[in-house]
DNA sequence: AAGCAGCCCAACCGCGGGGTG
DNA sequence: ACACCCCGCGGTTGGGCTGCT
């Protein structure tokens, strides 16, 4: 592996910046460009090396950093990520515009770190301390890892699931409805389907749709329920809402989902959340939905798309976002406004439900300017929406470069990049495990070249620029590209997601939210 | 006022992935 | 397939600052 010998080499200068030398930074990028960042320091004249130079740019000399305290909402912000995320820290500055990965990093440790401890959440697992002491045999990171791991790894299955799932449907005919399924979606019941069965798209809630996949032994299982995913779900989440300490007690913690659910969809008092709490130490152990099946009534509630949701509905959660809302494609009128809505937090997250369809018809007109989209055949264009959509919501969530300049996806083309990311998950080592390349043409349009981020343009955003990387160099016009972020309503659309993740809700919680408001 | 401890954060270190020849 | 180079990333360090004794 080679390595660049960097900053040991003799003469080259260390430690902080001075003015001066910030001058001749700035001067140089601003008119050529950081270009290689090693040849960078000799042309510019500075006695530096070239990590240092682009440190110094990244961090501190960038115009579109965004210094000073962080706001409330930025905290809270950096929390439900890290609970999601883990130390990726630069993943997390992704959703934190202006915030270099750098000064989240020292924010968390100077500051929200202990500030958690304080509250009893333990930072690493953001679980409350005891149940972070008692379920992880004293090694809080191990946990920590392994939850956001899991998350990672449970939406990858779940992803393949649908995609074997997909294959399946297409194999099969598309007009076959058994009359005995139908019976059993209107009867609610969920773990009864074949796997080698065609599930009828329509009917089923997107995440009854995706457990009712499961095949109804034990050991045949592994399509959709994997150890890890069930270790997000209850590891992550139940222990704060039900373990009674001094944050939330279980019934606090029942009446705020309550209100998370408006009140409707689930009674405090039900059985669903007492059984949670009572027997959350099973759940960690054996959870599988038909253990709880038609026990948990809560789970025979017809999907919705609310900000709270009940503990089944949160794994159910990801599983509607990588199915799509199988009710119906909305109206491209009614589309653009929820987005408008979406962009300004006007609307609750059952906005959502339509929200795929929304994205892509973003990401479509505004690539399809040079491209025409192309037509699908009837019956098709919802399956590639939802494998595009797929894509790009492993993308943002996972802070993965969205590759917004593309031609709008084909069945083909979606299927093909999902099975080269997840591909590339698997096979993948190390913290870049999740990081894919931003493709854009190159210049002929013959190939595709990674493109980097080089700034963002106009404050408020509106459009980014990206530069075509290496062998063309950044800087150069022929070079670098501009492409429309579409993408904005969809970040908003990953922030509320996230929101909706397990860990996160504990955050929700109108007592952990008071602590948090409060410990400033 | 001096000494000390703790905090903060810019900067550094080193690992590892990706591109290129 | 391999070596080399470049760069991004997360962990760590150390100098400056602040508050306490």
């Amino acid at each position: 592996m080679g390595r660049s010998p960097c900053c040991e080499k003799i003469g080259l200068k260390k430690g902080p910046w001075t003015p001066e030398e910030d001058q001749k930074l700035l001067a140089y990028i601003e008119k050529h460009g950081h270009g290689s960042w090693r040849a960078l320091p000799a042309k510019a004249g500075l006695q530096r090396c070239g990590k240092s130079c682009r440190l110094r740019w990244t961090n501190y000399l960038r115009p579109d950093i965004k210094r000073g305290e962080f706001s409330l909402q930025e905290e809270q912000t950096i929390i439900q990520l890290h609970a999601l995320l883990g130390n990726r820290w630069s993943a997390i500055a992704t959703h934190l515009p202006k915030r270099t990965d750098n000064e989240i990093k020292n924010f968390w440790n100077t500051h929200l770190k202990k500030r958690l401890a304080k509250m009893g959440i333990d930072p690493c697992t953001h679980k409350a301390m005891i149940d972070a002491l008692s379920s992880g045999n004293g090694h809080p990171k191990k946990v920590s890892n392994l939850s956001h791991m899991a998350q990672w790894e449970n939406a990858r299955l779940e992803a393949e699931a649908r995609l074997a799932r997909e294959s399946k449907l297409r194999a099969a005919s598309n007009s076959t409805i058994l009359p005995q399924q139908q019976q059993q979606q209107h009867m609610g019941t969920s773990s009864s389907s074949s796997p080698t069965t065609p599930l009828p798209p329509a009917p089923l809630a997107p995440w009854r749709e995706a457990w009712s996949a499961k095949p109804a032994t034990q050991g045949e299982r592994i399509d959709l329920e994997s150890p890890t995913s069930t270790l997000s779900l209850a590891e992550n989440w139940l222990p704060i809402m039900a373990s009674g300490t001094e944050l939330v007690d279980g019934n606090a913690a029942a009446a705020a989902a309550a209100t998370h659910q408006g009140g409707e969809n689930l009674e405090p008092e039900g059985t669903g959340w007492k059984c949670v709490a009572k027997d959350r130490v099973d759940c960690f152990t054996g959870f599988s939905m038909e253990a709880l099946g038609s026990e948990a009534p809560w789970l025979s509630e017809p999907y919705t798309w609310q900000a709270g949701c009940s503990w089944g509905q949160l794994g159910a959660g990801f599983t509607a976002m990588l199915l799509g809302d199988s009710g119906g494609q909305n109206t491209s009128d009614s589309c653009v406004q929820e987005e408008e809505e979406e962009a300004t937090g006007l609307v609750e997250p059952e906005g959502n439900k339509t929200y795929w369809n929304t994205i892509l018809n973003s990401v479509n007109s505004s690539s399809s300017s040079n491209s025409p989209p192309e037509v699908q055949p009837p019956g098709q264009e919802k399956t590639s929406t939802r494998i595009a959509d797929t894509v790009r919501l492993l993308s943002e969530v996972g802070s993965l470069p969205l590759q917004s300049n593309r031609k709008p996806c084909t069945r083909g083309v979606a299927m093909e990049e999902l099975n080269n990311k997840m591909a590339s998950r698997v096979s993948s080592k190390g913290r870049d495990r999740w990081k894919q390349p931003n493709l854009v043409p190159d210049r002929d349009g013959t190939r595709e070249v990674e493109a980097r981020r080089v700034e963002k343009q106009a404050k408020g955003g509106g459009a980014e620029r990206w530069s075509i990387g290496s062998p063309y160099g950044i800087g150069s016009n022929t070079s670098s590209t501009t492409v429309a972020l579409v993408d904005r309503s969809f970040s908003n659309f990953a922030s509320s997601f996230i929101s909706s993740l397990d860990v996160t809700d504990a955050y929700k919680l109108p007592g952990v939210q008071h602590h948090l408001a409060h410990s400033r």
